[in-house]
RNA sequence: GCCCCCAUCGUCUAGCGGCCUAGGACGCCGCCCUUUCAAGGCGGAAGCACGGGUUCGAAUCCCGUUGGGGGCACCA
C-alpha cells in the first residue's frame, strides 16, 4: 500500500527437506491465490539469487566474519553431551539450552578435539542480556537474561541453518518488514542479534497468530486440507480463501464481512491483528465460497468448473456450460458440486437413482407420456413456455407443482434434486428431453 | 521443567472506563418465499473463563488461578 516491494525468498537450506516439486508447488499456490511477488524466483530482481541454496558462499563468508569478530565460535560438543547437559538443566529448573561450553576453547583444546576426530559446528554467542522486541502485532515482548541460549549457525557439514541465512539475507536484501507466524516469535531476538553482530540494522517484525484446527489443536493433516493445493482441489475460489483467511485474526470494523482484494490492500492494518490463535471454520469458508461463486460472471464461473466436470468424466460444451451457470451458482458451495448438478446436461447416460426411481413409480399411470406429448407441442422451446405447458397439464391432472414436477425431474435428470426444471429442460433441448421422457 | 503469547456467543470477531439491557458474521432453531435442492428475506436461542483488587463506575486497568497456543534442534 505504501509502495512496498513484495520479495519472495525461498528458504531451502535444509537440502533433505526440499524437492523441486515442492518448490514449484509453492510458486503455483501463491500465483493461484493471486499473491504475486515483485522480486523473487522467476521474477528476478536486484537482490538475487532468491533461493538460499544458491547463496551458500555468502553465508560461509559471513559466518567466518562472525568468528573473526568473536560473535561466533567452533563447538565440538556431541549430541549426546548436549542432551545430557540439557537434562541436567531441566532437572535443576533452569532454562535448557547450550551452556557455552566451547565458547572459550584455546587453540590447543581445539587441536585436541580435531585430533580426536571430532567435528564441529559454528555456534553464535548470544549476548546474555534482556532482549526486548517491538512487534507490530504483539507489542513489546521481553526475554529475561540467560533465557536465549547460543545456537548453531553452520552445521558440521558446512551448510548454514535458517537462523544464519535469514539474518544475512534480511540484512543484505534490504528487508524492512518481516510478517510471519508467531511460532517464530522467539527467533526474532536471535535474528536481531545476528544482524547486529554483522553490523546491520534489523527489520521490523510482525508476528501473526497461528491458525488452529476446528478442534483447537494445531492444524495438521488430520484436519484434511491444510495446503493451498488441497483447497483448490476441493473447489474453493482463491477470492473466498483470501477473504476468509484475512478475517482469521483481523477485522476492519464491527460488521464488514466481504473484502475484495482491493479492499484488503487498502484496509488491512497490522495494528488491528489480534494476537490469539484462531480456529479454522470450514462452514464459514464454504459460505464465503458460495458468495463469491454467485458473484462471478457466467463465463468466468464456467471456466473454473471445467476442470471438475472433466475430472468426473464429463465432456463439456463451453457455451452450454456458461448458459447453465445462472441456474446453478447459488446452489454450489464448492466447484466440486458442479458435476452432480450438471451431469444431466453433459451425458445421456442417466440412470435414475433410488429416489428418482421411486418418484417415477409413484407418478399417475401414463403421466410422463402425457408430459412428453404436451412438451412436444411447446414452441418456441423456452423455460417460460415449458413452465406454462407443465402447469397446464398439472391442472388438468389435478396435481400440485411438487407432484407434477418431481416425476419429470426424476425422469429427465435421474435425480430427485436438480436445478430449476423449466430452465434445465430448455438447456437440455426438446429432443433430448422427449427422448428421456418416452422410455420412462 | 524454563520462557513467551493469549482468553467476549459453538466458531471468527466488534469493544480500547460510562455510548453495552455486549454489536456483526458463520453455524443452529422458527417463519416467509418456493417445482426439488439451494439462494434470499424476517425473527430467535446463544458469550464477557474464575477469584481478588483499582475506580463514583469495569468486557474494558492491575494481580492471581485455570485454560489454550508457541518456543527451548546440526527444522524452518
Amino acid at each position: 500500500r505504501n509502495g512496498g516491494t513484495f520479495v519472495l525468498r525461498v528458504e531451502d537450506t535444509d537440502a533433505s527437506r526440499v524437492t523441486e516439486e515442492a518448490f514449484q508447488g509453492v510458486l503455483a499456490d501463491l500465483r493461484w491465490l493471486g499473491l504475486d511477488w515483485d522480486e523473487g524466483p522467476e521474477a528476478g530482481g536486484p537482490q538475487g539469487p532468491y533461493r538460499q541454496s544458491e547463496r551458500l558462499e555468502i553465508y560461509a563468508e559471513k559466518a567466518a566474519g562472525l568468528i573473526a569478530t568473536g560473535h561466533a565460535y567452533h563447538c565440538y560438543c556431541t549430541p549426546e553431551e548436549l542432551e545430557e547437559r540439557k537434562q541436567t538443566q531441566m532437572a535443576r529448573g533452569e532454562a535448557p539450552g547450550y551452556d557455552g561450553h566451547c565458547r572459550a576453547l584455546t587453540a590447543d583444546e581445539r587441536a585436541a578435539f580435531e585430533a580426536a576426530g571430532r567435528t564441529s559446528v559454528i555456534r553464535f554467542h548470544m549476548p546474555e542480556r534482556e532482549w526486548v522486541l517491538q512487534d507490530l502485532v504483539k507489542g513489546e515482548v521481553r526475554w529475561p537474561p540467560g533465557q536465549l541460549k547460543d545456537f548453531v549457525l553452520v552445521r558440521s557439514d558446512g551448510s548454514p541453518v535458517f537462523l544464519l541465512a535469514v539474518a544475512v539475507d534480511d540484512m543484505l536484501m534490504g528487508i524492512t518488514h518481516v510478517v510471519r507466524g508467531d511460532d517464530l516469535l522467539t527467533a526474532a531476538p536471535r535474528n536481531i542479534a545476528v544482524i547486529e553482530a554483522l553490523g546491520g540494522t534489523a527489520p521490523t517484525y510482525a508476528h501473526m497468530p497461528q491458525v488452529l484446527g476446528p478442534d483447537r489443536k494445531p492444524l495438521s493433516k488430520r484436519h484434511g486440507s491444510t495446503s493451498v493445493e488441497a483447497f483448490r482441489e476441493q473447489g474453493y475460489l482463491p477470492e473466498a480463501l483470501i477473504n476468509y483467511l484475512a478475517l482469521l485474526g483481523w477485522s476492519a470494523d464491527a460488521e464488514t464481512t466481504f473484502f475484495s482484494r482491493e479492499d484488503l490492500i487498502q484496509k488491512f492494518d497490522l495494528s488491528r491483528v489480534s494476537s490469539h490463535p484462531a480456529a479454522f471454520d470450514t462452514d464459514k469458508l464454504s459460505f464465503m465460497n458460495n458468495h463469491y461463486i454467485q458473484q462471478l460472471e457466467p463465463d468466468d464461473l464456467a471456466a473454473r468448473c471445467v476442470h471438475f466436470l472433466t475430472a468426473s468424466g464429463l465432456s463439456v460444451d463451453p457455451v452450454l456450460l456458461a448458459s447453465a451457470m445462472p441456474m446453478v451458482r447459488e446452489r454450489m458451495k464448492t466447484l466440486t458440486e458442479a458435476p452432480e448438478l450438471l451431469r444431466f446436461l453433459f451425458t445421456d447416460d442417466i440412470a435414475a437413482n433410488e429416489k428418482a426411481a421411486g418418484l417415477i413409480a409413484k407418478a399417475p399411470e401414463g403421466y410422463l407420456g402425457r408430459v412428453a406429448d404436451a412438451l412436444a407441442r411447446v414452441d418456441p422451446w423456452s423455460a417460460q413456455a415449458i413452465q406454462t405447458a407443465l402447469d397446464t397439464l398439472a391442472e388438468a391432472e389435478g396435481l400440485n407443482r411438487t407432484k407434477a414436477f418431481q416425476p419429470v425431474r426424476a425422469a429427465v435428470t435421474g435425480s430427485n434434486v436438480s436445478p430449476p426444471l423449466p430452465e434445465s429442460l430448455e438447456l437440455l433441448g426438446k429432443e433430448r428431453t422427449l427422448a428421456r421422457l418416452r422410455p420412462a
